[in-house]
RNA sequence: GCCGAAGUGGCGGAAGUGGCAGACGCGCUAGGUUCAGGGUCUAGUAGGCGAUAGCCUGUGCGGGUUCAAGUCCCGCCUUCGGCACCA
């Protein structure tokens, strides 16, 4: 018989695929649509075993909503700008554009050789002309809108990458491509006010019922969300000092007040005391610290008296006013209050600045001394020594509180977040360049609509130290200023190439517009994305920014969605020998090889059911070959007996009841209920176990033709193998193909309706019941459905196994589950 | 410290609402086919006791609710992820 060859079979159906455009879609308004997409690769050389998993999974989702009737746009692109174009360009001495669009053009071959259906008449690569020059566009509307903004800030700074970072991209102070440490230096900079929607983006968070709560819950871990109150405390010798705090319950028991070195009032309030030239030292000192030196003073809190002193608006007491490095500069007023009685940092302070402590909280079942205590109390309690409020819970108390100092005029509920405005500014060549001018008289100017794109230059010499490389090229810096004609600059930074990945979802809808970056009729029948699959890498960076830019989007006017995608699904990483497969742990497995050796059908299955595919996969060797040993099995079956079942009529509908065999009724049975569970399994996503259903189907028929078999009963297996094709195609399409054909079967897989199951076949007449005496299992046994509880009871009660565990007690209980378990209590 | 997820055979993993724990696959054992290897087919495979029938124990640990708990509740432990001097 004919062998299994999926090399020869894979190149087959893929150019039958490609010839006939199957995966090309257009807006069709009479039809469901589904969106689905997958995160698109950085085009790095060639695909990992990561992409395949992620590109696997979306493939079978695609399918089968294709079976089901969708019009389902499945796009593929590339996220081609980044700092390795102009690493390679120097090890090899290319051009970053020509080594991207290379492997570009190599990772879309393999790709296609793993049979995913793309529509790649919607291929787009963010290094296109066409695609940043609307980037750029978007940015000049940002702009006007005040959404863009330059100013001087403190930037994390990366000496490898020769380039700015978002915060984003910081992790555990190190850069999150290369891992160098990140350095704190100060630039002006271009930046998006991601901040302006920062409440929205927290509050959607909890309406997002299609992510899942772990990737919601680090975006509001990271967003920072915290309630509490702006108090303004008077300085003794003039003017308001006004901190954000959280805990306005412990503002009778303020006994010192704290500045960041960064705030204004540090040196200004020790101008003129004897203290000034102290504060001085100490303020210059933390400010040439970085942010990862001041992380690890962490503990050892340093700080200066200036000598002023503030008015506790509540007690009138006179405290202290000290600088620290402990206190942010950027979060809240960059001053705090200090209780050191009830917040741990405070009153580590205190201890070693001799300050006092006052008790205004009491705990339930202890009593506080200022003078014991080795650690500040921060749980709730009673309230004492805080004037009015005594005696009230603390935690109640706080909105009175806070509505007792505003009404005063002393203070305002405020909320306060953690997140940052977005920096896109980077000292790189291979991005979009920012489309700005800077002219000496005019100052910053826009680049004029009509003169868009700013085009990269593309033969140029990329160095990785010292300058960016476009500020180092006049042909493309040295500008007319459009606004006065005169000599000026064009800005030599490009934009983070996250600004890229935040809006290529929206341009798939209407590749090549050529009226503006979006064409919101088209935008609004595909959007919003519905299943939008990727890596949990992305849930801050990517995922965040791109909640972001479809707002703005939204409020420019070309989508109507708020939010971009619908449902989320995070799949896991790809694990071999207890480490994530990466190419610096030398532990990969190359998917050409894979293909090579076992076909794109067994490279797909593996991926697919050795894990489910939010959990991290581990690679197993041993597992890629059962795979494939089962696509041989499968293949035997069909194959083997393809010319007997070639002309015969299919069928899984049931004969009548009498006179088919228990054989027949059971097959019949396992391929409705096997239907039923693929297809529920797919909807949520369980694709390891619709595999495993779907090999137990086929184990059955294997059964099911170890006896000859007569005519009828061939048109069942037809049936049966018909379907079980079809349930089998969306994971593996070549082979299913293939086998559809060598059946004789009409059309294409790919074109038939995915199958449907009656429900009463899979209603079994006998019912195996689970019989527990005092909950434990001693028995199972046959009955017919529905049977009645009296009938049940005799039955269960004649067994000899229950009697000789009943013994000679009384039943005092006989609970059923019907059709499922009897548990008799004695 | 705060927020979140997860702990089930030798391994990857099953068990939508509490109802026969270990589906499916890998591995392993025995046997058939074969000169042999590979392949393939059949049977077995949570642990312990037992010749069999069967009995006992088992889902990280300790309690609890329930006729019944991997699943629910309380308290821990471990691992992983996010945030972290955020006031």
């Amino acid at each position: 018989m004919r062998a299994y060859d999926p090399k020869e079979i894979e190149e087959k159906w893929q150019k039958v695929w490609e010839d006939n455009n199957l995966f090309r879609v257009e807006e069709d308004p009479g039809k469901k649509k589904y969106y689905l997409l997958e995160m698109f690769p950085y085009p790095s050389g060639k695909i990992h075993m990561g992409h395949v998993r992620n590109y696997s999974i979306g493939d079978v989702i695609a399918r089968y909503k294709r079976m089901r009737g969708y019009n389902v746009l499945h796009p593929m692109g590339w996220d081609a700008f980044g700092m390795p174009a102009e690493n390679a360009a120097i090890q090899h001495g290319t051009q970053p554009a020509v080594w991207t669009y290379n492997n570009i053009s190599y990772m879309k071959t393999q790709l296609k050789r793993l049979g995913f259906g793309y529509d790649w008449d919607r291929e787009l690569a963010t290094c296109d002309v066409d695609y940043y020059g609307w980037e750029q566009w978007i940015f000049l509307k940002m702009y006007e809108k005040g959404l863009v903004y330059r100013k001087n800030a403190p930037v994390n700074y990366c000496k490898l990458c020769s380039t700015v970072l978002a915060n984003e991209q910081v992790e555990d102070g190190r850069c999150w491509r290369c891992g160098e440490e990140v350095v704190q230096s100060e630039l002006t900079q271009w930046f998006f006010a991601i901040t302006k929607y920062a409440d929205e983006l927290y509050e959607y968070a909890d309406k997002l019922p299609g992510w899942p709560e772990r990737v919601l819950n680090m975006q509001k871990n990271w967003i920072g969300k915290s309630y509490g109150v702006e108090v303004d405390f008077p300085l003794e010798r003039g003017g308001l000092l006004t901190i954000f705090t959280t805990r306005p319950d412990t503002l009778y028991g303020v006994t010192f007040m704290v500045l960041a070195p960064e705030h204004a009032l540090a040196t200004e309030l020790a101008h003129g005391t004897p203290y000034e030239k102290e504060v001085h030292s100490f303020v210059e000192k933390a400010r040439s610290q970085d942010r990862s030196f001041r992380l690890e003073l962490s503990g050892s809190k340093e700080g200066v008296f200036t000598g002023a002193y503030a008015i506790n608006p509540l007690t009138n007491q006179r405290v202290p006013i000290y600088v620290s490095n402990f206190v942010l500069a950027e979060y809240g007023t960059g001053a705090i209050m200090s209780v050191p009685a009830h917040d741990q940092r405070d009153f580590e302070f205190a201890k070693a600045y001799g300050l006092p402590i006052v008790v205004t909280i009491m705990p339930e079942e202890s009593v506080l001394d200022a003078a014991l205590m080795e650690q500040a109390y921060e749980g709730d309690g009673v309230m004492v020594n805080s004037g009015p409020f005594n005696g009230r819970q603390n935690r109640e108390a706080i909105p009175e509180i806070i509505s007792y100092l505003e009404g005063k005029g002393i203070g305002k509920g405020t909320v306060n977040y953690r997140l940052r405005d977005w920096g896109i500014s980077r000292q790189r060549y291979w991005g979009a360049p920012i489309p700005i001018i800077y002219c000496e008289s005019c100052g910053v100017v826009p680049v004029p609509y009509e003169d868009l794109p700013v085009k990269l230059p593309l033969d140029l010499h990329i160095k990785l130290v010292g300058k960016s490389p476009l500020s180092e090229c006049p042909e493309f810096y040295q500008v007319k200023c459009p606004a006065c004609g005169r000599d000026a600059r064009r800005e030599t930074d490009t934009m983070d190439t996250f600004v890229e990945s935040s809006w290529y979802f929206l341009r798939y809808a209407c590749p090549g517009y050529k009226e503006a970056p979006l064409d919101r009729k088209r935008v609004d029948y595909w959007m919003p994305v519905d299943q939008y699959i990727g890596g949990i890498e992305h849930a801050v960076l990517h995922l965040l920014y791109s909640r972001f830019f479809n707002r703005i989007m939204n409020e420019l006017g070309f989508v109507a969605a708020r939010e971009p995608f619908e449902n989320l699904l995070t799949q896991g990483m790809v694990i071999k020998d207890g480490a994530k497969m990466s190419k610096s742990k030398g532990n990969v497995v190359d998917p050409d090889y894979l293909i090579e050796r076992y076909g794109a059908d067994t490279a797909r299955l593996f991926c697919l059911f050795a894990s489910p595919p939010e959990k991290d996969l581990d690679w197993s060797d041993k597992g890629v070959e059962g795979c494939h040993r089962f696509l041989q099995r499968v293949w035997r079956l069909i194959i083997d007996r393809a010319d007997t079942l070639r002309n015969l009529p299919a069928t899984i509908e049931g004969g009548s009841e009498n006179t088919q065999s228990e054989e027949v009724s059971r097959l019949v049975y396992m391929i409705h209920k096997t239907i039923k569970k693929v297809t529920e399994d797919l909807e949520r996503f369980h694709l390891n176990t619709a595999i495993a259903s779907i090999m137990e189907l086929v184990n059955a028929i294997y059964k099911f033709i170890e006896a000859e078999r007569k005519e009828g009963e061939l048109q069942l297996l037809k049936g049966v193998i018909e379907n079980l094709i079809l349930l089998l195609s969306p994971f593996c399409p070549h082979v299913t193909e293939e086998l559809w054909e060598g059946l004789g079967a009409t059309g294409r897989v790919i074109d038939r309706p995915w199958p449907a199951f009656n429900e009463a076949y899979i209603r079994e007449q006998r019912i195996t019941v689970a019989i527990q005496v005092n909950g434990k299992l001693r028995d199972t046994c046959e009955v017919e459905r529905d049977l009645d509880e009296a009938a049940l009871k005799q039955v269960v009660l004649s067994l000899d196994k229950v009697k000789r565990h009943i013994e000679d007690r009384e039943i005092r209980k006989f609970i059923v589950i019907p059709n499922k378990l009897v548990n008799l209590v004695c």
